[in-house]
DNA sequence: GTTAGGG
DNA sequence: CCCTAAC
């Protein structure tokens, strides 16, 4: 290329340039400014574009990145070209740089540190080396881009910027990250290195760790503003918490045209997949591939809870699962667990079993509401659905009961059923007097008037703990 | 809203 | 226990 090109060149950049001083006199909240020096590499040839002051557009809502930045370079003062430095190869049509697909995978799209990425692998920033695509995140302690990105925000805008652009509306987010990001920082050993986790899921060091640590200077930084900035949450805690709204908004589901299936499909992927709502990406170009895996502390006392539940007593049980407040315990913990919580397990009691088959003695199979508002109208946590799935259960017990020798069964099914035999036998008895549905049709309809002729049996009415029902 | 049935 | 179709 020669001189006069060169010269036509810069002139349209010039053109193309932005009021960079103007940006950083009035720092808006979607734009970062760069003070510092950047050294653009190319192989190490020691072309080297110097920035006084550069500005990005970082583009809070729609992720896209501009490359102001790059108008905005002083080419005069280099003998760098533009091709030469990739520049023009930086964006995609879209406007996303080709590694925005990383970048999106981390979510740190609009943020600040990731402006590195944007200027692609000839682009080097700081005192990199060539030992990786992306030096400043191989080399340990080379922060430079990213503290002097934050040197120059002011930092109430600093924080509204992470707060408000990165997490959002979600403001809760941000304190429940707190924590963590500060036990992550504290993963890291004496010598700065990454927590095995980073070297196992193959990730770059990253503008994540970046973030952290810029995290942490901020908590101790100056300014005397205590807010902590925290790590981006993960994707499963934002869709979570997205499923929480969405579940408090509409309550009941709407009968859809889509396959339900698929639906329950989708849902399920999107609770591992999904991505962040407030981040307007190009879902195309996203890839998972490379995602933060992170321990989800939350799951934790749920697991704790049902593994101390079985061994409570009976007893216990009864009086802690008939309680009033068991509905909101129910929900509480849905909701700590972002609502996509299962149900506690809680085993069958004996009492229960005995309520239930009482319940079907008296108002038949199928008539599960009845049972539910009649007989376990104190024990919130029983459904009508629970009732139905239990006696269902019933009867595939009774059933094998049946198949195989009593005490051979006995002995087996100990560990799994310890409902006595004689319960058992009781269901069967039932279930050849109230055929379940789908028996009803194989077997003989043996009875479907309302009130068939049976002997009454009353478990309820027994003494406690004898199991021999009452006729 | 309930129930049956598959998972 | 969850989910969904069917009623």
């Amino acid at each position: 290329m020669n001189q006069v090109e060169e010269e036509s060149l810069y002139h349209s950049l010039e053109e193309e340039a932005i009021d960079v001083d103007c940006l950083l006199v009035e720092p808006r909240s979607d734009q970062v400014s760069v003070s510092s020096v950047w050294c653009f590499e190319e192989d190490n040839i020691g072309k080297c574009i110097k920035t006084e002051d550069a500005s990005y557009n970082l583009g809070g809502s729609d992720s896209n990145i501009n490359m102001e930045c790059v108008d905005t370079t002083k080419l005069n003062a280099l003998d760098v070209l533009p091709h030469e430095v990739g520049v023009e190869n930086l964006l995609t049509s879209n406007g996303i740089s080709p590694c925005d697909d990383y970048l999106i995978d981390i979510g740190y799209v609009d943020h600040g540190a990731c402006i590195d990425y944007v200027s692609n692998e000839p682009l080097h920033v700081g005192n990199s080396s060539s030992e990786s695509p992306f030096p400043m995140f191989r080399n340990k302690g080379n922060f430079g881009i990213q503290n002097s990105l934050t040197d120059s925000i002011p930092e109430s805008e600093c924080q509204n910027y992470f707060l408000g652009n990165i997490f959002g509306t979600e403001s809760k987010t941000v304190d429940k990250f707190e924590d963590f990001s500060k036990s992550f920082i504290d993963e890291e050993d004496d010598e700065g290195n990454l927590p095995l986790q980073f070297a196992q899921t193959g990730m770059e060091l990253t503008p994540f760790r970046q973030d952290l640590i810029t995290n942490s200077a901020q908590e101790h930084g100056v300014g005397g503003i205590t807010h902590k900035r925290s790590r981006k949450p993960t994707k499963r805690y934002i869709d979570e918490s997205s499923n929480l709204t969405l579940k408090n908004c509409k309550k009941r589901k709407e009968p859809s045209s889509m396959s339900k299936v698929k639906m329950s499909t989708v849902r399920r992927v999107k609770s591992q997949n999904e991505v962040k709502p407030k981040e307007n990406i190009q879902s195309s170009e996203i890839s998972f591939g490379k995602a933060i895996q992170v321990p989800f502390i939350s799951q934790c006392p749920t697991e704790c809870e049902k593994i101390s539940l079985p061994t409570t007593t009976e007893n216990q049980i009864e009086s802690f699962s008939s309680g009033s407040g068991d509905d909101s315990e129910t929900q509480m913990m849905r909701s700590m667990t972002g609502g996509n919580q299962r149900k506690l397990h809680r085993l069958w009691t004996v009492t229960e079993v005995k309520k239930l088959i009482d319940g079907v003695a008296h108002f038949g199979v199928g008539k599960w509401t009845h049972i539910k508002k009649l007989l376990f109208s104190s024990s919130v946590h029983r459904t009508p659905v629970d009732l139905k799935d239990k006696w269902r259960n019933l009867l595939k017990a009774s059933r094998a009961l049946k198949g195989s020798r009593v005490e051979d069964e006995q002995k087996r099914s100990q560990p799994w059923r310890p409902l006595p035999k004689s319960i058992l036998c009781r269901v069967r008895e039932l279930a050849s007097t109230y055929p379940y549905p789908r028996e009803a049709n194989n077997n003989s309809k043996i009875s479907k008037s309302k009130f068939p002729i049976v002997p009454h049996v009353s478990f309820s009415e027994g003494i406690k703990g004898n199991k021999v029902p009452v006729v």
